[in-house]
Order: structure tokens, then sequence, then C-alpha cells
DNA sequence: ACCGGTCTGTGCGCAAGCGAACACAACGAG
DNA sequence: CTCGTTGTGTTCGCTTGCGCACAGACCGGT
């Protein structure tokens, strides 16, 4: 059995102050978060949050149909269940986990509790949801005007900021789920996204090989989302 | 000169508990919302929230090369100016009245001071807020499946929702722009259903003559949002 | 070594929507 | 009444992405 990895690794924990951080290390629990583990169901009363440690979830709307389309993606940045703390208890969207990993989750009444107290964590929790909220708008935005090979571009590097490392383990099938495209269409990006030289892939597995180079392919949509997330939650939040 | 419009027209105004609107009345300031008037640019420090009347204001992203696309609209149901008690100050979004009216503006300081006492007013405008989160993620989702016949529908009924009467001023190019898509699309959607006789336009009138077909017309966006405003934002709030 | 399932590559025909160009009708200011 | 402006209708070729079908390559288990 290895060792617990800190709950630090979350951005949001390790932004809290020293009295909150006290208050909630006792609360936190430990969680695998296997590939297809569906956190919460759209419409589900929510029962706990989850920040992220190493896994990479997708919050995703699931249509009558069952066509799907990823509406953002959170890491350990950031915290799945923003419902929660915004009152409405559930939303109409699904959270799957899209890489594997570990996290660490909070009761939803602690984390009731917690944000009703009106400290600095309702106004971190409150920035890191504008920050998420840009995401959204920045998906609404891409999806109207940009060619699937830079959303294709935008999503590799969306999720690997959420990483550690230059691998991704996922299939181009799971990729065009997200997008909410045809497999077909990402099996084109992504070869040629490697012909070019910028990525490398073999069945599940993307290596990023030249990110500099991603970076230019894709669309504003990046940076724009980049950059409030920066703005919004520097990491020396905790004094 | 007419009198003034009675500020509780507005949702969450007329939401707000006996105590609150007390405070609030005062500082109200009623200002015109003249078509095409921007509200806030993108990235500036908002210095007003405002809350419409019979106005109808688009969020909406410009990109870098002129082209644009929706992300919320908001009219009497809610208010413009999230990011201010959010944390951020700004966003990358603009807001431009797009069908002119009137409303009540608050200046940021009163806001932020009103939403720091954590009282019932933060909750109101949280919930408030997840609504507008599910706008904009179904927005995200309609963008990219749905054709531009049924966002023409979608498009229609949450304009409509947020005035009162069934007629709409707004040129078949402004409806491009919010869309995000060619004018000529919008021409030939509009033509269909002026043909099959659900809507009656004129140079820049809009009249929907059978909103039950509309319905039936566009996607499941519009009633995933409808159904989800309505749970969040009970018109009883205020007891 | 074999076999079945999974992942990726490829080739159609098709529909939606784009960009550009132009016609025309209605309105409104002089 | 006239003329410029604004709003709408129509056409045409083109690109992107879709749906479908199928082939090959790789992997793991027996």
């Amino acid at each position: 059995m290895t060792t617990p990895p800190d709950p630090r690794m979350n951005q949001l924990l390790a932004a809290l102050p020293a009295p909150e951080w006290a208050r909630w290390q006792p609360l936190l629990e430990l969680v695998d978060m296997p590939l297809g583990k569906v956190l919460y169901e759209s419409g589900a009363t929510l029962s706990h949050v989850y920040f992220p440690i190493n896994a990479i979830v997708s919050l995703l709307y699931v249509m009558e149909n069952g066509a799907s389309a990823e509406i953002a993606i959170v890491g350990n940045e950031g915290l799945v269940g923003i419902s929660l703390f915004m009152g409405g208890e559930s939303t109409p969207s699904r959270a799957v986990v899209q890489s594997a990993g570990q996290g660490y989750r909070l009761r939803a009444h602690a984390m009731k509790d917690e944000f009703n107290r009106a400290g600095p964590v309702l106004h971190l929790l409150l920035r890191y949801t504008q920050a998420l909220i840009t995401q959204m708008t920045q998906t609404a935005v891409c999806n109207r005007h940009h060619s699937l090979d830079q959303q294709l571009c935008r999503w590799l590097l969306l999720s690997l900021d959420r990483l550690d490392g230059a691998d991704l383990v996922m299939t181009q099938e799971l990729i065009a789920n997200m997008l909410g495209v045809r497999r077909e269409g990402v099996t084109e990006g992504a070869l040629k996204l490697q012909e070019a030289g910028l990525i490398r892939y073999h069945r599940g597995h993307i290596t990023v090989l030249d990110r500099p180079r991603l970076e230019q392919r894709t669309c504003e949509c990046y940076a724009v989302v980049k950059r409030e997330y920066d703005r919004l939650l520097p990491v020396t939040l905790a004094q």
C-alpha cells in the first residue's frame, strides 16, 4: 500500500488559509477515480464535492439521443460539484472521470457549512466558479466558430495543464465523445498532428512532443481560458 | 415625462425580502437601455450591476477577427454583471442591449457590500448565477449539435420569455450576430417559419403567432434552460 | 498460436452552412 | 418626390464535418 497523496496537491485545498485547512483536513476522504466513473448524474442531488489530485473530470451534457458534449474540464486546479454551494444542489450535466487518478472528497453538508461561514473560502470558491464559467462560455464560442483541428489542440492543451507530464491515456473515441464530434474526425486531426511531429500516439496513449507549436495551432479560446484561470486563481491565495 | 417603472418588475428585485429591499430602494438608479448600448466591455472593471425591466441584454464574446457569439440572454428575470460579486470584477465577454428598454442599476460597491452581508441576497444571487450557467452550457451544447433552424427557434423563445407581448424589434442581421451565423441563414430560417405561419415579420419587427409550434420545432435546449430557471428561481422567494 | 475485442486508418456520398455577389423593396430625411 | 440607406430574398460554388462501411493493426487471454 502506497502512502496517500498530499491533499494540497489540489490547488484549491492548497489555497486555504490555515484555520480553514485545519477544519477541513480531518473531513477529507481519499477516493479512487477510475476511468469512466460517474461522480454525479444529471439532475441528481450531490452528496459530495470532489477535489481531484491527479485525475481529470469532464463535465458533460448528454442529450436525449445519447450524443454528448463536454462543457468543461476539471483537474487539480479545481473542484467538481459547484452546484452544491451555488444553491441548486444539482445540475443538468454529468461529471465523468476522463483520466484516472485519485482525489479527495468532502460531504455535502460539510461543504455547505464551510461556505456559509462566508469567510475566505466563499470568495475562493466563487472566484474558481467564475474561472469555470469562462471555460464554459469559451467552449460555446469554440463550438460555434472553430475547426475540429483547432478544438482538438485546445482540448489537448487544457487536459495537459491538468496533469503532470506530457502523457495522456485517452482513446480517440473518448476524445470524440468529449468534443461531441465523430471519432473519424479526431483520427484525421490526430494524424495531422502526428505527421507534423507535435504529438505521438499509440492505442490510447498520447504523448505531446511540441507544446509550443500546439499552442500555435489552436484558437484563441485556449489562451483566453488560461489567462482567466491565472488571473482569478493566483497560487498565492493562502498567505 | 412618464412615471418611472416599478423596480420590482425585475424578478430578482421582486424576490428581495423586506429589509434588503428597504436598503436597496434608495440606491437604485433608473437608466435607459437603448439598442446597441454596451453595458460593459470585455475585460473592463464593472462599475454597476444592471437589473433590466423591459430590456433584453446579450452577453456575447467577440473574437479577435470580429466574429461574435452569444453566450446568454438576460432580461427582467435576472441581472447583468455577476462577475462583480463572483470576485473577478470583469469577464472576457461583453454585455450589449439587444432590445431597447429601461432598467435599474446599482453601484458596484453597494452591490458588494450587500453581497458580503452573506444573507438571503447572497443565496438568491448565487441561485440566479447557477441558472445563468445552465443557459451558457446549453448554448455550448446547442452550438455543437443543433441546426441553425432549431437554434433560431430557441433564440426566439428565450427572447420572448424575457419580454411582454409577442413582438420583437430585431433585424435578421442582429439575430445572426447573436447566434454567430450568417445573415442569409437567418433569412432562410425565418422564411420557413413565416411560411409555416409560426411568425410574421417585416423590416426589423417580428411577431410570434404560434408559440406552441415554435416550441415543437426547437431543440431540447430551450426546455432544459427554462426548467432550470423555474426550478432555481421560484417567484415566491420573498416571503 | 490462435482468437476476439479494441483501436486506428480510409473511402465513399451527403447535407449544412459559409462567403461572396447581387436584386429589390421599403423606409425616411431632404 | 427623390435618393441614399437599410432590411430582406436568392443564387452558386465551396468546405467542413457527418453517417456509414470496412480494413488492418495491435493487444491480451486461453
